[in-house]
DNA sequence: ATGCCTGCCGTTAACGTTATCGTCAAGAAA
DNA sequence: TTTCTTGACGATAACGTTAACGGCAGGCAT
């Protein structure tokens, strides 16, 4: 029901045009700088656009010369810190070159997320970034988005096997530094929160059992649960691990809410962090050092992968035919805060429940 | 310098009529969802639409609509978690009423934030949101937005006086509740921590002022510091507190980042929170709660404000000469955490670190 | 038969720009 | 003089879509 809109008009290149008896195409000349028109009409085109309040119509304009200087971006959720430091990056390189971006929402839901750049690409954004810790869209939709020849860059998105543009941190590198961590304060029995599979969270994982085997350790699978990534499936399966037995002294959760689930559950039963129990996290969100740095965690730099993907896409949009796959990984590095400390001694003040 | 993309040539509306040997109009009304046209005719458009890959342009169709579809947002920092959420909350509306969001930020820059609503102008945005809790273009600004009829609504946005469009919570009652929650306490030598002046943290100032006279207690002009909602800020003017004789118990700090750069401020002294000063935050930011629920503080709700604001410009939008100001406030409700305390009393609260 | 709906579809003209080519005078070069 | 160049501008046709109107069958009542 597209129900017309009745405003004042905006002025039209045509309105200057009539004003200053030239023609449409000067006035668009003087106005987009091209040095096909004197000095002195340019001048007058300019004053008069300015008190008729004329603004360029950027649709039309689109419409023409086949550019948006639109990218859409498609997040799980906005109101995460993560993905809004991200897109803080994103906007800050894509405004610096003249783009606009038009922001969506997956919600963690593939048919959704499929629904959003389908959206966008009816809107001719000329460039997609779509970012997600978690198994979203099948790499079908990404095959078939390369088809359609419109550049994207994934974000964090890990598709095993498939190379696609994207920009990530090196997620091998974050469950390594964190078990090593880990490791280097004394701890032997070490467990694990995973993450999805198919997400990031499985080079997570991949890290932490390089880590131990690195190490001699040996992998004991009754210490290896899996979470949802949020606080509460954190909980939840650090109950589970403080039932095993024997009980592990420290803890890598695959992402920093099911760490500070992690934290919680210890809380629930009794028992101290990082006293009885050191526990490290990935991702160093807001909520994790404030007004007390607590939770240490994994680091890496949200903003700059933002930066960085936009970078990626401006340069594909610079050359579209020099399109082969450009992957861009960042290094994590180590936030050591309180919830980790030496592991007890043998026999000593340790293991009790 | 427009330079041409040379991508593949989606497929409009005119190759699916020649193919189907309809004019394009019928293709259009099929599409559309138009009643002038035959089942069997939608049919044969849809599928054969289906395989070419059609994807409607919607800046074509805006031109001749004069619709966009699209709602402009500004906020200053997108990675504030405080505009993120709002921004989730608008976006939520938003998607259920059909509409795509063009994200800009001020960057608490008056006149980037003008260059950006002109820019959304020239995008012909259906509406404008913008947000921001200090305060940056004069109301000038959104004089002259009233006159290109461009329905906007301001969020937290307060111009004494001036009643524009907009959402905000009821910031005298943030600055009321936080400063009676501390007489409560039996403190009567309460701080505050200013924000700037004309931005609704004047509105919580004058929420403090009226909660101390109400309870018969003097204002002492030496507690009253500005800061500018940073955390630093609030640590340097919790110092020049601390210097004063004699000293306050109890601060309410104007937002949760200079409540926290309070409790920085008092660490750094050897003084404890609460045990020495009680300190009150405004905002509820993701930071001030996790792992362990800390500072006390003011709450609203964020996204509510966000949706508050899209649902009234949608009205707006909808009834266009409807359009007297419509101003919905919130209120806020005092969230009772850890960084206040009975006064002049020990209380048994240890710190963990 | 005539007139009049009604359902379906086509034609034309926008919407506001810019690309492309054409024009036309003034000046330079032959 | 003539021819060519150049600078400044105009006319026309796109771009992809929809609004507004017109046409034309076929069915029904007169």
């Amino acid at each position: 029901m597209p129900r017309a809109a009745r405003r004042k008009k905006e002025a039209t290149i045509v309105d200057i045009a009539r004003r200053l008896r030239v023609s449409a195409m000067t006035v668009s000349r003087a106005l987009t700088g091209s040095s096909e028109v004197s000095e002195k009409t340019r001048k007058r085109v300019l004053r008069c656009a300015k008190e008729l309040g004329y603004r360029p119509n950027r649709w039309a304009r689109s419409l023409v010369t086949q550019r948006s200087s639109i990218l859409g971006v498609v997040v799980p959720d906005i109101a995460h810190s993560y993905f809004a430091e991200i897109t803080r990056g994103i906007e800050e390189v894509a405004d610096k070159a003249g783009y606009k971006l038009l922001l969506c929402h997956s919600c963690l839901d593939p048919r959704k997320e499929e629904a959003e750049i389908e959206t966008l690409l009816g809107t001719r954004v000329e460039g997609l970034l779509v970012a997600s810790e978690q198994p979203l869209s099948s790499p079908e939709v990404f095959l078939k988005l390369q088809e359609t020849r419109i550049p994207f860059v994934l974000i964090d998105r890990f598709f095993p096997g498939r190379e696609l543009p994207s920009v990530r941190v090196d997620d091998v590198a974050v469950g390594r530094l964190a078990t090593e961590c880990l490791i280097e304060l004394g701890h032997r029995r070490i467990a694990h929160i995973r993450g999805p599979r198919l997400s990031p969270a499985a080079l997570r994982y991949r890290g932490y059992l390089a880590a131990l085997r690195k190490h001699g350790i040996p992998v004991n699978s009754e210490w290896i649960v899996s979470g949802s990534f949020d606080i509460e499936s954190g909980r939840q399966a650090m109950l589970k691990l403080l039932d095993k037995q024997p009980r592990p002294t420290a803890v890598f959760a695959a992402n920093d809410p099911m760490g500070i689930g992690a934290v919680y559950a210890c809380r629930d039963r009794g028992l101290a962090v990082p006293g009885d129990v050191s526990i490290v996290g990935a991702g160093n969100i807001e909520g994790a050092h404030h007004p007390n740095p607590f939770l240490t965690t994994v680091d890496w730099p949200r903003a700059e992968l933002g930066r960085a993907a936009v970078t990626v896409l401006l340069a594909i949009l610079a050359n579209p035919e020099h399109q082969h796959t450009r992957v861009e990984i960042f290094t994590p590095r180590l936030l050591s805060r309180q919830s980790t400390a030496q592991a007890a001694q043998r026999g000593g003040k340790g293991a009790s429940a």
